[in-house]
DNA sequence: AAGAGCGCTATACTTTGTCAAGTGGCTACC
DNA sequence: GGTAGCCACTTGACAAAGTATAGCGCTCTT
């Protein structure tokens, strides 16, 4: 009891012990899920609107084809876009983001204001 | 001129290029430097507090220390946190988020939200 | 006719992250 | 007093993730 009285900040810990106890933390999953390397570029590109697989790759900077199906897969997978095929041959597909992935734009959008206010003199990779 | 009639969309375009053109883009630079693994767990982490290192690598979850050391000088040169050498013998150190790494605290709030919102029932990792 | 582009796949290779052991002391507990 | 746990890392071997590149068969463009 005398640490709770010495520590306010305990009860808030005692809270996020509590959702973590449930096996779920909504920020972490959702860390998880965008952390994944290629992930924001893919999605601030897409925010563009849609684009052809290789289009796609040389906009975020140029991504590997392996990686990036991989990474498209599994963003398909969880909703946050889709893959329309227009044909089969000439092999032509689009993706697009799904209303999950439109979302990331308060992402996006935060991301960008605090990188115009402290990363003024970082170039971007590549 | 065609196109450009047709598709509303690359003026839009172009303005991005001018500022890729210069070398750089703001948001793709932020998104370089928050997509390393472990990053964002990290600021999460800290805007709860200051923390020891061991700490650290608890709270975002496990991550191994050499990663972990490396991604923290790694912010610390980026201006996002600072480490503070309390004593050698025992070794205490502690690291707390500078002002940059603070107003980070928008990213993820717009995660979380999101998270809350699209990633209902997707357990976090580990 | 030749070249460029499409959407990938496959394979060898490189880079990144992990695992586990270790250092030398300090502190708490039995 | 002895033991165990903790601290902040470092190290080296290994696993996982990402990259580079060649290639397929067709369609367009020059």
């Amino acid at each position: 009891m005398a640490t709770i009285a010495e520590d306010g900040l305990s009860r808030i810990t005692a809270t996020d012990e509590d959702s973590q106890a449930s096996g779920y933390c909504p920020v972490r999953a959702a860390i998880q899920v965008l952390q994944e390397k290629w992930t924001l570029h893919i999605v601030r590109a897409l925010l563009e609107g849609p684009m052809g697989f290789n289009e796609l790759g040389r906009a975020v900077g140029g991504c590997n084809p392996a990686t990036l199906k991989l990474r498209l897969d599994h963003l398909e997978e969880l909703g946050l876009l889709v893959r329309t095929v227009h044909s089969y041959m000439p092999p032509r597909t689009s993706y697009q983001l799904a209303r999950a992935g439109v979302d990331l734009q308060r992402v996006i959008t935060a991301i960008d204001g605090w990188g115009r206010e402290h990363l003024s003199s970082i170039p971007a990779s590549g």
